[in-house]
DNA sequence: GCCTCATCAGTTGTCTGATGACTGCGCAAT
DNA sequence: ATTGCGCAGTCATCAGACAACTGATGAGGC
């Protein structure tokens, strides 16, 4: 009964989102115009509108004025965070253990590719977390920058745009995320410089297996805070 | 005088959508009201509504009936994969390193959490692309499901969501894409499915360390086709 | 004093009808 | 055969009205 929670311009999207997707309209058809659309789900053309307007922005189909609406080859199936997702713990731990993937890797390209210029900027940020006052102020961003240089210096576009897409919910806002997290002892502070440092020798060094293996060692550890985190609460 | 090339919806999208990443309008503030805005922009009310309608199919901000529409804290910078972008075979091969981190993590998750069911599904696939004739006719199809029940198998949501994000590129549609790919011989075939046998009797001997070896052998192979071809053309 | 609830103003959601603008196609003139 | 024109189909925009929802205010009962 609870039909007034979403709006009819969403529900006509969605309804035609599923329509293309299963292929009734084929990539290149023309999908009906307004007009039988209105009728097809009973709505006003105002409604379709805002239907088709929300389906253009996805990149699902395109209008062509005076011509119709077709269905577009969507390159785009948009890998995206919801706020809903990135509440729930258990999500935030297997986005962590998507990173670590990641990240593995890109702790091993960039030691065999990064150049003076990435090794000063990883170094800047190290440094910056080796006074442990600072790195206490702001725990997560200076972790954060970290792991964000080793992802340029990788010269993989692709990793560096993958740590700014996760980056909001390493660094959480919200209350609820804040709540969840383990607490941050100056222990644990050492902990994690020493793991950096590791890391970072690594890649100065250019040895990618060892780069790896501290970047795996180091993420694994923080997993395996949150994980006992969840199994808390 | 291209003022004709951009619908008016799309423009006053682009403007409030810049004023809201510019700060203009704070995170949980409620932007002027529909009224306003037409004024704002001497626009009417439709193509107001068709901008805020993209901007919430963006999730940067949130209609409440009633009461008002608000910026949203965007935790999505939207990981997305554009048409020019994976046309660039360069591109390709970064985002193919991207997955390479991605699988070998997901393939080390699978040989620890496979269900029955999972093991199931991969073999499935894996027998299907055993008959060469087959594998043959559709051999990135085979490959890339079969990368995808191991994903599935990894017990991680966003891994599995990963893989559809990036399939799209994996088996491409465009004309200049297979034009850039390797040749696919029967040799090739045969020792891609031997690639695979490893791969899947890492994961059902449940041992992560070979799985992800077997993994990172197999993803790196490709990339080397890949590189390849590069150098070539 | 405090709680309950009806009312009201403000805002978004939806509907309707009309007009403008653009495209593709056929047809007529050359 | 080519060119140009007009027409029908379709999307884009406008204007106005009403419906539905929310939050605040204030009246009334306890």
């Amino acid at each position: 009964m609870r039909k007034r929670r979403d709006s009819l311009a969403s529900v006509v999207a969605k309804d035609l989102a599923e329509r293309i997707e299963r292929g009734d309209y084929a990539v290149g058809d023309k999908i009906p115009i307004e007009a039988q659309l209105c009728e097809m789900f009973n709505v006003s053309r105002t409604v379709v509108r805002e239907a088709i307007a929300t389906l253009r922005s996805e990149g699902l189909v395109t209008s062509r004025h005076g011509v119709g609406v077709f269905v577009e080859e969507r390159a785009n199936p948009a890998l995206s965070i919801t706020k809903e997702a990135a509440g729930e713990l258990s999500e935030v731990l297997e986005l962590l253990e998507l990173r670590l993937g990641v990240e593995v890797e890109a702790a091993g390209l960039a030691a065999r590719r990064a150049t003076e210029d990435d090794l000063r900027a990883i170094r800047d940020v190290f440094d910056k977390a080796c006074d442990l006052d600072a790195f206490a102020e702001q725990p997560r961003e200076l972790d954060y920058a970290f792991h964000l240089a080793i992802a340029r210096a990788s010269g993989n576009g692709w990793m560096a745009k993958f740590m700014d897409f996760i980056g909001p919910v390493i660094i959480p806002r919200s209350q609820l995320l804040h709540a969840s997290q383990p607490e941050i002892t100056r222990d644990y502070l050492r902990q994690m410089v020493d793991e950096h440092r590791r890391i970072l020798d690594a890649i100065a060094a250019g040895d990618a297996v060892a780069a790896q293996e501290a970047m795996r060692m180091h993420l694994s550890t923080s997993l395996d805070r949150y994980r006992k985190r969840l199994v808390e609460s």
